[in-house]
DNA sequence: TGGAAAATAGAAATCGTTTTAAAAGAAGGG
DNA sequence: CCCTTCTTTTAAAACGATTTCTATTTTCCA
């Protein structure tokens, strides 16, 4: 134990309960360092200059490489000087100079939707390529953490915005149209605020669900969702609605009792009454993957067999859903593109500095065939 | 239809296919606008003191709540003035005047770790309330990416960095304790640099499944892990040391075919060869998430029952291991509490200014008891 | 060799703040 | 009524770059 308790020069077990490291667990220990009060003189342009025997200016030209205003002797020297003393230039008076700060910030609602996550490393890889930084922040379904991060990602001068909204505040996004600073959303809209958008196309998910349940023989089929709240959010508001529609297409009896929108924590009590009804559903969509995943902790804890008693298909992109047993079979939304494209419009709005009309982009789902709906027809 | 193709002005669907659509799929229409070619002029301090009537030192002092160097009219004047204007002020500007720039980076080895998730969660809610603002990075297993991410984060004159490192890059972190700039490295350590580091107890969480495993009458124990390469990953190194370790004390003899580090697209190979052995291991503990997820859908689609044929612990925060069923034991790291330390103590080495002495931290894991582990003792 | 054009270097203004030192005004005491 | 002493207010110098415009040097050609 002694060895592993040594790899640096305290190292304080946590787990081992010892009532000596009790005390200071977590308050690091610090020590009056002598080099840090005489101040840190930071290395500027002027030290290159110098070091250099030029000016400033040739070396902010150099850069910035525009190699052209100096003599190839200059430039190699410069070079070699930024090398030697390892020069980086600061980035913040290079942005308050130019008015451009080469980053921009992203926006989820939450980032526990494995969406979320996809969508932003899209995102990040696509900017990154373009030499763009990105700032991402979490509201976590607080539109007030949303409106303050707006607000702070502005007082930082970022290049544009990429919105995953948690409301509808309009007002915010106006005021961004005013001062012409780019942004879209994604994933879900904001009424009357004109933008470019990038969003599944719900109803169209809805609809290949509820295809690929009918082809397996089910007219008995639920949707859950979670809460649709005073302000509904665009994919659960969509895909209840298009859920509606589709079944009424169909031509197949909508019962209410099997279209629910309850909180997560009620979501289980929501399966068990669906499950006592006379006449249960056969079939459940679930609008999302939170919903899934409730949905399968429910059915494991109430003994529902999956797809025996209850076939299942989700929305979303939840990891888990191809690790369950049977593997579920769920609509997916094509994260990585549409990452990629709203980093692409955004890059557009920044560089054209051209007023894009608005457009809502609606991406297709695709069917991802698990083992989670039973075929009526053969009786399985 | 056609109510859902109008939300905005244009709304082109994407899955209905339409030729008419395909050409503008990905090229937003754009018009030239006016107004934006004739330079927004942004609003400055200036701006607020002509109309305020003031000097611009006095409204500064207003911004920095220096009220003291100011009569309660002025205040006041200058409060309405802001508000009426809408004033921001440029954080650039700021930042570079005062050396600060309230932004901690935090660099993330692997985003697709729920652990990774989790403790940013925390370290953004920590320090958002301190006031700071928090740039995520993703490295993707990458050293490169992390060595450029590095270095923007400092262009950018960021006050601290938390690092989830995907390597052993030491001489980078001695840069930064050259120029005194604070970082604390979280899950993983980097060889040979002294800083403070957060990690989970590996050992200890080895020990405890282990423990769990035996305590049901398991004696054929496996463990299975990604590659640990020529720079091990602290996890993986530990986890792995200290199962050997925790099998010898236990008395129990390890046989070399039951450990074994592979890449995640291989280990469904390497569980069919465990479980063809003639005496294959009874459990299996599964090194992290990524390790569970694959051991897990290999078993379904090898038929192997879990915990009938194969008892399973995973060490890590996967989220599908609740919702697996049978839910999975796993031994999961206070995620939430190692990302807020880690907040703390960088902020610590933000506002102190002091040279902190390097400390490992160790945090404790618990235990998740599913129902993946079969109780061979009553032979259930 | 003189002079114009091209190449190179440098001075100074600027970006939008903060901060310091000093000026101006008000109040109080003798 | 002048001199202190506070209280308010302001001017000016940073911060670390970029950029424009001017000055100097080279080069080249007649």
């Amino acid at each position: 134990m002694a060895v592993r308790r040594k790899i640096d020069d305290y190292t304080l077990c946590l787990s081992c309960g010892r009532s000596e490291c009790t005390e200071r667990r977590f308050h690091p220990i610090m020590e009056k360092s002598k080099e840090r009060s005489l101040k840190m003189k930071k290395l500027t342009i002027d030290d290159v200059a110098r070091k250099a025997g030029v000016s400033k200016s040739t070396v902010s030209q150099y850069l910035n490489q525009r190699y052209q205003y100096m003599s190839e002797a200059t430039r190699q020297r410069i070079a070699q000087v930024i090398e030697e003393l390892e020069y980086r230039p600061n980035g913040l008076a290079r942005s308050l100079k130019q008015n451009r700060t080469y980053l921009v910030g992203v926006i989820v609602a939450n980032i526990d939707y494995n969406l979320s996550i996809r969508c932003v490393k899209a995102i990040e890889s696509e900017l990154q390529s373009r030499g763009i930084q990105t700032l991402i922040c979490n509201a976590d379904e607080d539109p007030d953490k949303e409106r303050s991060h707006i607000e702070t990602l502005l007082a930082r001068q970022v290049d544009g915005l990429i919105v995953f909204p948690t409301a509808h505040q309009a007002a915010i996004y106006e005021k961004l149209n005013e001062q012409h600073t780019p942004y879209v959303f994604i994933d879900r809209l904001v009424e009357g605020v004109r933008t470019q958008s990038l969003l599944l196309d719900n109803e169209a998910a809805v609809k290949m669900g509820v295809s690929e349940l009918i082809a397996s023989g089910h007219s008995r089929i639920g949707i859950m969702t979670l809460p649709l709240g005073v302000q509904p959010i665009t994919p659960r508001k969509e895909r209840l609605a298009g859920f509606r529609k589709v079944m009424e297409e169909a031509g197949l009896p909508l019962c209410e009792d099997y279209v629910c929108s309850a909180a997560a924590a009620d979501l289980a009590d929501e399966l068990a009454k669906l499950m006592a009804l006379p006449e249960p559903p056969t079939a459940i969509i679930a609008a999302n993957d939170i919903v899934l995943a409730e949905l399968l902790k429910a059915s494991n804890r109430q003994g529902i067999q999956i797809p025996q008693q209850l076939s299942v298909i989700g929305i979303d992109d939840a990891e888990f859903a191809q690790i369950y047993n049977p593997a579920v079979t769920t609509l997916s939304q094509p994260a990585r593109e549409m990452g990629t494209q709203a980093a692409k419009i955004i890059m557009a709005g920044i560089e054209d500095k051209e007023k894009p009309v608005p457009i809502t982009y609606r991406f297709a789902p695709s069917l991802q065939v698990g083992a989670s709906v039973k075929d009526l027809r053969r009786g399985e």
